[in-house]
Order: structure tokens, then sequence, then C-alpha cells
RNA sequence: CGGGGUGUUGUGUAGCGGUAGCACGAACGCUUUGGGAGCGUUUAGCCCCAGUUCGAAUCUGGGCACCCCGACCA
């Protein structure tokens, strides 16, 4: 991508309104714009990350074989009487169509799933299933708030499992913790993100979620010194000793929630007689489990957790382009050789995005390279030409090495 | 939803009853080019509606929007 023609806009000056440090950034830094509150333009800088994310969790879920789907947002309300939740959720955003005829718009999918589920099982022959679907989700939150942490509209994957029995679902729910740690490494906060023992809510007497540890967050943990368990407030009310190893020695920590699985048994397989026939022909209610992540609040988290006082350091896996490539001066030359990395670069099927403006001050083009946080930067100038080699530098280092123009494609592999 | 705060060019701000100013950005020209360059010219603004006043960005009332704390959070 050429950066001259790239959609976005830095600002030097740190946003009057942005109080969290990756709601700032991501601002800033062109990744995202606020068209109200809890509502954000994903910018194509923030859109690549965004397609990254997505790409992780699609791969992670495929992997425990989930099968991808699409589910509408836009859903009739019969269904959501049918739970209950049309008047009993709070943040379930009701519109009116033609005819005084009411909608919701999707906070969640069981009201769908579970309707639809109930068109393909029948029998324990077609069971187990796992689907998943990553789409906009809507939750008319009282307070949006920390930019992309809590919005009204955001990006969510929701995988829902279909068990014969307990033992099953408990047999793939535990699959799915570890999907979801390695989603999180894979992501650059796997060292800081803890799988949590919670109250379940709604669903269960107990779920897991996954906090990652920032001062952004808004929610309290609290890790056991002794065995590493981590444990929400609520369970921490309930036990005043670590329910694993009974130590009463704990580390309080802020932590954002960026991922939570729960085990939801038939509170919706029931409502919508969702049922199968067991070996004997006996009909018994589908055991369910749903498993989410916010990609938004992933995104945000990430920001939060990587980041210097210049800017966001991506993790390589889900940095907007690989390599910062950027030209100082308005000698052809040096023209000339940038573009001919670029191009390499790009056969080589490394994501590029090329400084190529010739009216921006080095000083400028450094800053903003920082602010906007490519993993590598590889600087080509006369100086550095003079010596048939391009700078490289790890935006995560402070130290930038020469290297041979030769070698660059290989050294980025 | 309860409490608090803030609304001045695209962004950050000053002005706090009497000519709306500064910096950045953007545009043009010339000069610059290794850490947010220089000079010159230009561009663009008082959230909305009432009220008080000779006169309102400024005071009052109402509305709207955004931010923060709390409550809430499948």
């Amino acid at each position: 991508m050429l950066q001259s023609k790239l959609f976005y806009k830095t600002t030097k000056e740190k946003s009057a309104e942005a109080e969290a440090v990756s709601h700032d950034l991501l601002t800033r830094a062109g990744f995202v714009d606020q068209l109200m509150s809890g509502v954000y333009t994903f910018l194509p800088l923030g859109f690549r990350v965004l397609k990254n994310i997505e790409n992780i969790i699609r791969k992670n879920m495929e992997g425990v074989d989930g099968q991808e789907m699409l589910m509408p947002a836009l859903n009739p309300k019969e269904n959501w009487m049918k739970t209950g939740r049309w008047n009993s959720l709070d943040i379930l955003f009701k519109i009116n169509g033609s005819g005084d005829k009411e909608y919701a718009l999707a906070p969640t999918h069981e009201e769908v799933v579970a309707p639809l589920a109930k068109k393909i099982i029948f029998s324990y022959r077609d069971l187990p299933l796992y689907v998943f679907h990553i789409q906009n989700k809507f939750r008319d939150e009282l307070r949006a708030k920390s930019g992309i942490l809590r919005t009204r509209e955001f990006m969510m994957k929701d995988l829902y499992s279909f068990h014969t029995d307990q033992a099953d679902l408990d047999k793939y729910y535990d699959k799915l913790v570890k999907a979801y740690l390695n989603i999180f490494k894979e992501a650059g906060i796997g060292k800081v993100t803890y799988r949590t023992f919670a109250s379940g809510g709604t669903f269960s007497k107990y779920s897991d979620e996954f906090q990652t540890i920032t001062d952004a967050g808004e929610d309290i943990i609290y890790i056991c010194e002794k065995c590493g368990l981590a444990i929400n407030k609520e369970i921490k009310a309930e036990n005043p000793v670590c329910p694993k190893c009974s130590s009463d020695r704990f580390e309080e920590k802020k932590a954002v929630e960026v991922g939570n699985i729960f085990k939801m048994g038939t509170k919706y397989s029931l409502p919508f007689d969702l049922k199968f026939k067991d070996k004997d022909g006996v009909e018994k209610p589908v055991i369910m489990g749903c498993y989410g992540i916010g990609l938004g609040r992933l995104i945000g988290a990430v920001v939060e957790v990587n980041h210097d006082d210049r800017g966001i350091i991506w993790p390589k896996n889900i940095a907007p382009f690989l390599a910062h490539l950027i030209q100082l001066g308005d000698n052809k030359k040096v023209e000339a050789m940038a573009g001919k990395i670029y191009q390499d670069l790009q056969k080589q099927g490394i994501q590029v995005l090329y400084d190529d403006r010739q009216d921006k001050s080095a000083g400028e083009k450094f800053s903003e390279a920082d602010l906007i946080g490519i993993p590598y930067r590889i600087i080509v100038s006369e100086k550095t030409l003079a010596k048939n080699s391009v700078e490289l530098k790890e935006r995560n280092k402070n130290i930038a090495k020469l290297v041979k123009v030769k070698q660059l494609t290989k050294l980025l592999k």
C-alpha cells in the first residue's frame, strides 16, 4: 500500500476526549474513527488488524471443528419473547419496522441458532455439532467507554456447540479453553491473559472468562500467589481462599475481559424444543455451550498491552503490515530503489506500507511510523544506498542495523 | 439510569459581557529533507433554541452531544 494514497490521517495532539490509551492511539494513528458514543468505523489500517484477528480466530475455531456461517443481526421479536429476554435484557436494541412490527438487533445469537439447530438435529447421530460466526452484534450499553473496549456495536465471534450429554460438552469445553489460550497467544497477549474462574451469571453456576491484565480494564481479578489460578470478583466474594490450593494470598489486578465461555446446558434448547432421540429412541434435550470473543475489544486490549510513549507496537501476527518502507529525500536513485524494494517485497508476499511521500520531513515520517507501530521499519536514503544497503529496525527495539538490499527479503521472511 | 464535567475552524486551545486570537493541519509559492522543517500568502469556528442586555462565545433557562465515576454487563 502506498502511504500517499492511504485513507487515513494521523494527529499529533493527544485527543481531548480519549482517556484510554488504546482509544487515543488508535484514533490518532488513523485506525478507527468514532461515529458516536460506542460506535466506531474501522479505517483501512484498523480493518486490516481486524481481519488478521478474525483469521487467527477462524483458524483456531476450524481447528476444533467449528463450521463457519453467518446469522442475521435483525431478529424477530417472537424468538426473544420465547426466551423471555425481550423483556429481561436491558441492553437489547428494539426497533420498529413498518406496520408497528417489532424487531431485535441481536446482542448474541442463541435465539437464532437454537431454532435453526432444531431443523437440523434430530438424532444422536447428528451430534455433536459446532457452528460459529463472526459478525457485528448490538448491545445498548448504558455507558459505552474506553474507546473500542466497550462499544454498542461490535464485531464478535460466537461459537455454539451442541451435545448429547454433559460429559461430551465438558470434553469439548476443555478443547475450547486451549483454543482460546492459543488465540490470545497468537494475538500477542498470551503472557498477560488469564483463564479466569468466574461465576456463570445467567447460564450456569460457573464459567470461564479470559482476562487480559491492564490498568485500562474495568474488571478486577485475583491471581493466587501460590498456584497461579485466576478468579474473578464474584468468586473471590464467595471463596475467601483459592478454590484450587486453598491459599489465601492473592494478587489483585485490573483486567479487561477479552473472551468468555459458558456451558449453557439446556437453557436455550428447552424454550425452542431442541431435542434429539438417543440410541434407545428416547427424546432428550440437546446440551449446548457458547464461546465468545469480542474482536474490537481484543484489538483494544492488544494496544493497551503493547505500546510505548511514541505509539503502538503491533505484534507481528496482527499488525496491519509487516514492514513499513520509508524513503527519505527526493533523490531519484533513492526513489527508484525504494520502489523496487516495494515491488520485490510484495512479490514475496510480504505486506508492506510504503511511505512514498516526498513532501514530508524525515522526522515527521519517523514519528508517524512509530505511532502506527508496524513491526519492521525499512529506511531507504542516500546514506544507506551509498553502502548498497537499507536500514532495518524493529519497532520494539532501539537498535537499527544496515542490511544489504539483496538480503532484505530473506531477513523479513 | 444516578452523579460529575465539557462543548470555540479538521485537531489542540486562548478569550469569561464590548473588533473571536494562537499553534498544528489543509491549499499555493520558494527554500528544505535522518526524529513531527523555514519564510510568505490563503483557508476555516463560538453545539441548538429561547431569555436577560444597548450589546452574549461569555450570564440565565431548556434541549442535544461527548467524556469520566458509579450501577449494569449474554
